[in-house]
DNA sequence: CTGTTAGCGCTTTCAG
DNA sequence: CTGAAAGCGCTAACAG
């Protein structure tokens, strides 16, 4: 079927070195039998067997990305832009996802190891120091974003904390005296690395302690939010805002609003955190705290290449965020 | 850093043959040396290295999906399911994205080939004889979806025709007298393949010239669907509901028309395709035509097993389609 | 039951 | 400037 090194060699009449000297355009060979070479390397649609190839240099030339969260929304975002920067920087994407089974997570970085990608893109639902151990063992560069894994592992995301404490500032500064914060992932802290979350609820405390009592603060870590948010909206008279670790839950608390005709933001504020691009169809548009997907990526996969070339990089990276100012606060 | 079979065999003062022996458990050899080997490639941390074992095989045990559309909403859906599925049959998955770019597309495949991936998913944005031939010509199995590229090659997907036919009856059924059918990708016509939206638009005339006069209906194929839309509404009184090709261009239709002050469905019907998971949060919620995206990766996946197995498949599968009934019609 | 040999297709010395 | 040979790590066929 697909033509070797060897056959093109047979036909010009020279051997596989010369060949591989004209292919690869390396010095030390005469530009006629050279051109001859091409010539019949191009007849023959001669295509070089990558495997062998990487076989010998020990490179592959293709990065694994570990991911957990198809439902995140900003998924499609962060897939697509890792994929189109690994591409332009001539590496395949092995895709592999776990749905946040942290034995599948490690049997996906084993495998990628075993194929020996020249990096890895986790996404990490583990955590704890033998995951850390394990990681560190791999062999591999391995890039973390969303979840931390590591002190020692390069990270990058958006500063959840900051992002977290700029959303109260401002929400205090529209007049909202009463904050009602729902993370219901809280509810599997400690089973479950949930790095971002857990920072944007530490962001929370800190913001409300900086307030020194301007702001009363009510926390939802599970998952019967909504009940509970229908509690605590008919007590005292406060303004109230309700701020949600991710627009997802913030969508479903507009819903269930809508539904018992209570109004946003006349009644209550609202405010969300990702800026999935669902929000676009929404009305009223939800505030929310937005950063680039997009950039995660794209950055995500420089480091990843910077640390392949045996380059240093920054154990954090921070991308910028931004506050949107919606309809619903 | 990473062990060899040779090793292993040098430790245990045996051959390589042997160590393959008991590492692949292949007849042929004593159970105590077996056991032997077995213990010490564990200690090392032995690990196959499987581009050596690729080369020699064969077979690389991966997939390629090359994928045009990030933004419809059901790609990650459509790509959960496929890297699924490729994982608990022992393939891992090769993500490329090509935007949309034909060169790119190409490119795309040839480089899975040259990785010698053992099958290619394709959801295609090129077309025509030429193109046919070139996937022809690729040597590995490819299964298509979504949109078709060749009468000989396996497609899987909705029967989108025979789906936008059924919404028709529906809303005639509704007591709708007059449709816009909104397609603003057809003005690529021709241009890019678009044979999905083509089957639906094709089965939209069908449907109308099978209503025999009873329907009447206005065809939008371009990008100023918004301000047609609003010319049309003001004319004629019959009923009339818009239906898009798409939920995304539903999506923009609903939320201009509550800027506009028209009212859904009391003003005029609307209905979209896809059922991508946005409309969970939309109210009203929307009809639209379903269909399992999981369904057709998950069989995407199974069809391309099976041609690398090779074994024969079907030229088309169809995955049902099911009308849902929303608020806004 | 085990060792040897010959590749898979390519790169990389080292001679000539 | 070119050829020959060794080797990447593994598998498979053939002796013994």
């Amino acid at each position: 079927m697909s033509k070797t090194s060897q056959q093109i060699a047979e036909i010009c009449g020279v051997s596989r070195g010369t060949v591989d000297r004209a292919l690869n355009n390396r010095p030390g060979i005469n530009p006629e039998t050279k051109e001859r070479i091409l010539k019949v390397a191009e007849q023959l649609g001669y295509r070089p067997h990558f495997l062998a190839q990487s076989l010998v240099k020990g490179s592959t030339k293709s990065i694994g990305a570990v991911l957990f969260d198809i439902n995140n929304r900003i998924f499609p975002q962060l897939v697509n832009a890792i994929e189109t920067r690994a591409s332009e920087l001539g590496y395949f994407l092995y895709l592999t996802l776990t749905n946040k089974d942290p034995e599948k997570e490690r049997e996906c970085l084993q495998h990628l190891v075993d194929r020996r990608v020249d990096g890895i893109l986790l996404l990490s639902v583990n955590k704890g120091d033998d995951f850390e151990r394990f990681v560190s063992k791999l062999g591999v560069p391995v890039i973390t974003f969303g979840n931390l894994v590591s002190d020692e592992i390069p990270y990058i995301w958006v500063d959840d904390r900051k992002a977290i404490r700029d959303a109260v500032k401002r929400l205090a500064a529209l007049g909202y005296e009463e904050i009602i914060y729902v993370s219901p992932p809280m509810a599997l802290s400690g089973r479950t690395n949930l790095y971002a979350v857990e920072q944007r609820h530490a962001g929370f405390r800190q913001a409300i302690a900086e307030a020194g009592g301007a702001l009363s603060a009510d926390l939802i870590l599970h998952k019967g939010y909504l009940e509970e948010i229908e509690g605590l909206l008919r007590k005292g008279s406060k303004r109230k805002v309700i701020l949600c670790t991710s627009d997802k839950y913030a969508l479903k608390v507009l819903l269930h609003l809508k539904k018992k005709g209570i109004r946003v933001p006349q009644d209550v504020g609202l405010m969300g955190f990702d800026n999935i691009d669902t929000l676009e169809y929404i009305t009223p548009s939800l505030s929310t705290i937005a950063y680039s997907a997009d950039e995660v990526g794209t950055k995500a996969v420089d480091l990843l290449v910077d640390r392949i070339a045996g380059r240093n990089v920054p154990l954090r990276t921070m991308v910028p965020h931004e506050i949107i100012e919606g309809e619903s606060t």
